[in-house]
RNA sequence: GCCCAGGUGGUGGAAUGGUAUACACGAAGGACUUAAAAUCCUUUGAGCUUCGGUUCAUGCGGGUUCGACUCCCGCCCUGGGCACCA
């Protein structure tokens, strides 16, 4: 690392960077010039970062990549005339901090804090032009009380349920996971075991929402096309048929199947082992005993199992059949664990001619294989042989009374954790039927779904009643000192009695830990919200971030919304679904009038380690984004952030190019000296046009996110002018377009060349002269397509006499040797071609 | 297995139908210096060359086109995501 160490030694030109980057950043903050004005009449820019997750250990020279691109855009939109809102918050519920705090012994609140102190002493020492005024923080009370009141929304709604059901039960973390946070059959966070749990859950029904999720996408044509295919897996909508199979056991089957036209090739059912309808088939099967161990012994799979081992088992009910209502046949009825009681009905026809894992079974069970499509011909198939398949299916469909259906592979979402460090669901119990209608007579009323939300236990029926807006302060997490999991299947919360134990005022809906007369006894909710909670909604948060009563009026959405660039990390299916999902709760709750949060997505590339692996703590290749600062300072280290490759690729971390970054804000130093004491008032052609594409070429890239080839014009532009006199009114517009990427050392020179108010409140420069003006064009020569030679012309030349040019010209004379010249082609501006 | 994104010099990358290798790093040589660093200049895809040029190169094989890194078809490889969804 020489150049480092002999940055301090130049003798000629100082450039100290960390002599004024404190200085304007303070004065920054002082004159508030990043601060949103929610009343100016300009076009609303907003910008918003996927915020981070404050964690314990600090940042390295990957984390602020994305924020570096979305703040050069934003001070880009900025001066280019646009009232610009670009925030940043903290999503600070969730595992880590709980665990942190536990293993520190202090509140989680104190461990949060010292982790955004951290976190925002880094971002700030990289002059992030963000408007703090708007900070927010999921876990703040004055923020998760509009979670909860948003999740009133939802339950009013009938949207958010309680269901017992499978659950992905984590003993070591001590909580449910949902799918998400299960990686290859284990926690995502600790890579810890996962089984499966019955459970009472909340649960938020996306199922409802999954037609408008996928057809909405086509509301959003600056999303990238593969993050809309993968919503469009995820969410799974496929369209077919369900009709029922009566069976020899009085009961029906209901199935559902894609391809209703193979019915006459369904040579056996498969039902799934948990489903209610195997309940009720097995209790008239021969081998009872069987079928129950198979039901028992899947059941205590975990995921991981059933990912490691796909050889398809089962089990024969026998003693009972059910009847293909095409053929008349009458077909067994296999018990099997490849059929999933979650999809479709839980039970399926089976058709091994045309499925592979039908097919499988059918191997195991030397179950029959009718082929029914031939090269697209019906065969086998009594009187639909020779149909087409589309006929088929349609004639099928009419003979079996089958009902069009639409299954979705989405999963309702499992929305509670039994962890403490989360929102509380602003839900009390109250017990008995007569109480909860007792309630519903008085304000409570109108914040309840048509169908009540409860359970039984034992003989006793439990009741979800909301906990109205204007007494949430009565559903904040208590301040206590112990909060580690139970051990058991339920939260920390379960076992805090002044948590557990509430009343409730039927007149008025307040709750509180106090008894009055006629209040009624009623059980805090212990579930705490998901991490995903307060990070499917923040962004309506920042449009009006202290507003006491509502989460944000109407009037500030109105106003800033939708989202005009939303940058971060990949989070294709999970982030980005429950943030669709949420907003659209709210538009239909009249919170938001318009459909889609996110107007154009922008998605950033990790960056590596220089040996291509992931950056991690634990293999100590990470870089602290402070040394870097110090050695070559935030100007150059947010520069080669940028230059460092495309925005949205992977790119491993290099100190090497770093150096050529510092060099060149160095030689921009040096010319502003020149220009500076030279005191030109105007430039050569050459020079201005050269200044004026490169700010051409910068505006258009910034505005496509192509951070890396606008510095590079940047430094091709500097490379042209560098040894040439130029004008101080060049330079200013040059320092101009560098600001954005530069902040600190581009307003040190503004205010060097006399400049009062900040350059990042500037005008972004105006072209001064058309570029290409001198009115000649280069043209390449090509000979047979390949290039030759090239050549000079005015730009409206004629073709006939650019013609007699081009061939007179040495090089085409040499590959023609003598041949005769079919034709030419001429691309206006671009290249002649001479076909030989 | 399915879906998505990629494959260009020693390295990060540029060029989305028209001058392949911009920009930067690294490397070699030179200027300045007692010397070194820094800085500046020159060279830098590979081969052949009479130094004028010329041939070959964008994962592999075909195709479309006057012309293909770019479009189409078929492979190979790398990375990421999903995964028994009937």
């Amino acid at each position: 690392m020489q150049f480092f160490d002999n940055l301090k030694k130049g003798d000629f030109m100082k450039f100290e960077p960390e002599k004024f980057e404190k200085k304007w950043q303070e004065r920054w903050e002082e004159s508030s010039i990043y601060r949103a004005d929610s009343s100016s009449k300009k076009p609303t820019c907003f910008v918003v970062d996927m915020f981070p997750y404050p964690s314990g250990s600090s940042m390295h020279v990957g984390h602020p990549r994305g924020y570096v691109g979305t703040d050069v855009y934003s001070r880009f939109k900025r001066m280019s005339g646009f009232n610009v809102l670009h925030p940043m918050g903290w999503d600070a519920f969730g595992l880590p901090a709980e665990e942190t705090a536990i293993q520190n012994k202090e509140y989680p609140t104190v461990t949060v804090k010292r982790n955004i102190e951290k976190f925002k002493s880094q971002l700030m020492m990289l002059g992030l032009g963000y408007d703090w005024s708007r900070e927010i923080n999921t876990t703040d009370p004055a923020y998760y009380v509009h979670t909860q009141k948003i999740f009133l929304e939802f339950f009013r709604r009938g949207l958010a349920q309680n269901k017992t059901m499978a659950v992905n039960w984590c003993p070591e973390l001590g909580t449910v996971l949902a799918n998400e946070d299960i990686v290859d059959g284990k926690s995502e966070r600790g890579n810890h075991p996962v089984f499966q749990r019955p459970m009472r859950q909340w649960i938020l029904a996306i199922t409802q929402y999954a037609d408008r999720l996928v057809d909405d996408l086509a509301l959003l044509p600056h999303w990238p096309e593969k993050i809309k295919i993968a919503q469009r897996n995820w969410i799974g909508r496929s369209e077919g048929h369900e009709f029922d199979f009566s069976t020899t056991a009085n009961v029906n089957v209901p199935i559902f199947t894609t391809r209703i036209e193979t019915l006459p090739g369904a040579t056996f059912l498969v039902l799934a082992p948990e489903s209610d309808i195997t309940r009720k088939v097995v209790s008239y099967a021969k081998n009872q005993d069987q079928v129950e161990q198979y039901v028992e012994v899947t059941s205590q799979k975990t995921d991981l199992d059933r990912q490691l081992s796909r050889e398809k088992t089962g089990v024969i009910v026998e003693g009972v059949t059910a009847k293909n209502p095409f053929t008349g046949m009458q077909i067994p009825i296999v018990v099997a664990d490849y059929v999933l009681s979650s999809y479709g009905t839980g039970a399926i026809m089976a058709v091994p001619a045309h499925d592979e894992r039908d097919a499988e079974i059918a191997k195991v069970f030397s179950l029959p294989l009718i082929t029914v499509i031939e090269t697209g011909r019906m065969v086998n198939a009594d009187s639909l042989n020779g149909d087409t398949v589309e006929d088929a299916r349609e004639k099928v469909s009419v003979m079996v009374d089958a009902k069009p259906k639409k299954r979705y592979k989405i999963r309702d979402w499992v929305f509670s954790r039994q962890r403490f460090w989360g929102e509380p669901f602003p839900i009390v119990w109250i017990e008995g039927r007569d109480n909860y209608e007792l309630l519903s007579q008085g304000p409570i009323g109108k914040w309840l779904p048509n169908e009540p939300v409860f359970y039984v236990d034992g003989l006793i029926e439990h009741f979800a009643v909301p906990v109205l807006p204007e007494f949430l302060h009565a559903m904040r997490l208590p301040e206590v000192d112990s909060y580690q999991p139970t051990g058991t299947l339920e939260g920390p919360l379960a076992g805090i009695d002044q948590w557990v134990k509430a009343f409730l005022n039927p007149k008025t809906g307040e709750v509180s830990n106090q008894y009055n007369v006629d209040w009624m006894p009623v059980r805090r909710e212990t579930n705490t919200m998901p991490q995903w909670a307060g990070s499917s909604w923040y962004w309506l948060r920042y449009m009006d971030p202290h507003n006491e009563n509502v989460p944000f009026s109407k009037g500030s959405s109105q106003y800033w919304g939708p989202v005009n660039v939303y940058a971060g990390a990949d989070h294709a299916v999970a982030h980005l679904i429950y943030a669709r999902f949420w907003h659209k709760v709210m538009q239909d709750a009249g919170m938001v009038d318009f459909s889609e949060p996110f107007e154009r997505l922008e998605f950033l590339g990790y960056i590596l380690a220089s040996d291509g692996s992931k950056i991690s703590k634990r293999k100590g290749n990470s870089r602290s984004p402070e040394e870097v600062v110090q050695q070559v300072g935030a100007d150059a280290f947010r520069l080669y952030e940028m230059f460092i490759g495309p925005f949205e690729k992977p790119i491993p971390w290099n100190d090497d190019g770093l150096i050529g970054c510092r060099r060149f804000l160095e030689r921009v130093w040096r010319l502003a000296e020149k220009v500076i004491e030279s005191n030109l008032a105007v430039s050569s052609p050459a020079v201005t046009s050269s200044i004026n594409k490169s700010i051409q070429k910068v505006g258009n890239d910034i505005e496509v996110f192509r951070f890396n080839t606008a510095v590079s014009s940047m430094m091709t532009c500097l490379n042209e002018i560098q040894h040439s006199d130029v004008a101080i009114s060049d330079f200013k517009a040059y320092i101009c377009s560098l600001a954005p990427f530069a902040p600190h050392m581009t307003e040190e020179i503004w205010s060097m060349v006399g400049q009062k108010e900040s350059i990042h409140v500037s005008s972004w420069p105006k072209a001064t002269v058309e570029v290409g003006q001198d009115g000649n064009v280069v043209l390449s020569i090509q000979v047979n397509g390949k290039h030759r030679s090239k050549i000079s012309v005015p730009r409206d030349i004629e073709e006939d006499s650019l013609k007699t040019l081009v061939l007179s010209d040495q090089s085409v004379q040499r590959h023609l040797s003598g041949k005769e010249v079919k034709k030419i082609i001429y691309v206006s501006g671009k290249a002649v071609n001479i076909v030989i």
